[in-house]
DNA sequence: CGGCTTTGACCTGCGC
DNA sequence: GCGCAGGTCAAAGCCG
């Protein structure tokens, strides 16, 4: 049923706020694309748009990469800096990795998409950037099957996140390949543009029990639809930024059909407003707590964790704030561990990186936000890393790895990403 | 009370 | 121009 799958897009609604993921196909080449020692190939193409406001537009894309040349191989990724990591760029980047294709076609026809993409759109392929692995441990959600599976961050201007489905990433070497097929049913509402997320599903089982996913981005997101998606077992969300009512950032939520352990995010348009502190924004978020909705859950799961309060900003603040245990882990603690590994570099510049994009008016802003953060002593990345995650967890994660949060599964799956090649990537480094 | 989710209906874009 | 399908609206109900 697809309600089933509701709740797992719901929930990933907040822990979607541009995080790249995985992207795998699966139509025609079984092959997993990801392998377990893949490296987290990142690429960020440059947007002549504006970005999506993601908070974490700003990261940088230290390294520029023309699409003619070919991707960088894993190996030569290295030191790059997270950026990428999150999908849309302050000043109009995506990282992605490529456009999505066709809703139901076969993935053969994937490439050739992507191709065209790439000639009409040589601006939007002009800027690939390509994050090293060792600097990516990320790690899979859940007990993603692809265990080490690496984020995927896609854009696509042209095509509706509908044919996103088969996006992936072609080969650790390097590759990007989308695999969207291209679909006679692609419906392009407008050409606008749009950043498309791959990012690992949460596997319910392997979620809290209450189903609740815990890492978010930082904005608020208010579902305002959801369809069911001709050729998809799974329906889409819809949802819009709740943190401005002047906002008209939105979100689409997708299991991809070709692999449900993998979601597709859509983003449109661009926040118009700073990151959202808990304390403006997000009001009656609180839903996010799933306890007392799993008790009546009349409904599917989806609306109960939703993600939304739980992930929220509010949540990132509040529950911090609130809870002094959770505090210290995600924020002091979590950068100290960071510091003592070595990705201190990564740690460093996704920081400095991950602050929103804000005009020169919402600096000051957001240096407050920032401060205030800092006031409850974490670094909101941290926060959203270990976001959900008990104190030990949450720790264990940072130590391991920064970018865990994707590990949003709090139930001690066996399938953490530390376990994951990710983990292994890491060591290596 | 305010905000969120759900969900059916309506609107709109796109392919034929 | 028509039909399909995606995207959005808005009322109803739920929750803290």
């Amino acid at each position: 049923m697809e309600s089933a799958y509701q709740g797992d897009l719901a929930d990933v609604v907040r822990a979607s706020g541009g995080t790249g993921a995985i992207g795998r196909s699966n139509d025609s080449s079984e092959a997993p694309i990801l392998k377990s020692d893949w490296q987290f190939p990142s690429i960020e193409i440059e947007e002549p748009i504006d970005d999506f406001g993601d908070p974490f537009s700003i990261m940088g894309d230290p390294l520029l990469h023309d699409i003619d040349t070919p991707l960088l191989p894993v190996s030569m990724s290295m030191s790059v800096p997270v950026s990428g990591f999150l999908n849309t760029g302050s000043t109009g980047r995506f990282s992605g990795s490529g456009g999505g294709g066709g809703g139901d076609g076969d993935s053969s026809e994937n490439n050739s998409i992507l191709d065209d993409n790439r000639k009409r759109y040589p601006s939007i392929f002009s800027r690939v950037q390509i994050s090293a692995n060792s600097k990516f441990p990320l790690s899979p959600p859940c007990d993603s099957p692809m265990g080490s599976a690496p984020l995927l961050v896609s854009n696509d201007h042209r095509v509706s996140q509908n044919s996103f489905e088969g996006c992936l990433v072609e080969s650790p070497s390097v590759g990007v390949q989308i695999s969207s097929p291209r679909n006679t049913g692609i419906k392009r509402r407008k050409s606008q543009a749009k950043n498309i997320v791959c990012i690992p599903a949460p596997a319910p089982a392997n979620c809290r029990p209450s189903g609740e996913i815990v890492p978010s981005d930082l904005w608020a997101w208010r579902k305002y639809g959801q369809k069911p998606i001709k050729g998809s077992p799974y329906p889409r969300g819809y949802y819009r930024c709740s943190s401005s009512k002047g906002c008209s950032a939105r979100k689409q939520v997708e299991r991809s059909r070709t692999d449900p352990n993998m979601l597709v995010i859509t983003y449109t348009s661009e926040h118009n407003h700073p990151w959202p502190t808990q304390r403006n924004a997000l009001a009656g978020s609180t839903r996010s707590q799933p306890s007392k909705n799993s008790s009546s859950a009349p409904k599917n799961s989806s609306s109960d964790h939703q993600g939304q309060k739980s992930t929220n900003p509010k949540e990132i603040n509040t529950e911090n704030v609130s809870s002094p245990s959770v505090k210290e882990e995600t924020g002091q603690d979590c950068n100290k561990k960071l510091e003592t590994t070595h990705d201190i570099e990564l740690s460093e510049g996704f920081r400095e990186s991950y602050k929103p994009a804000l005009s020169a008016d919402d600096s000051n802003q957001a240096e407050d936000f920032f401060a205030e953060l800092g006031e409850i002593g974490a670094d909101p990345l941290d926060l959203l890393f270990t976001q959900g995650l008990s104190g030990e967890e949450a720790e264990e994660h940072k130590t391991s790895n920064p970018f865990s949060f994707f590990n949003w599964s709090t139930g001690g799956n066996s399938n953490n990403l530390n376990s994951s090649s990710f983990g292994e990537t890491k060591k290596d480094s």
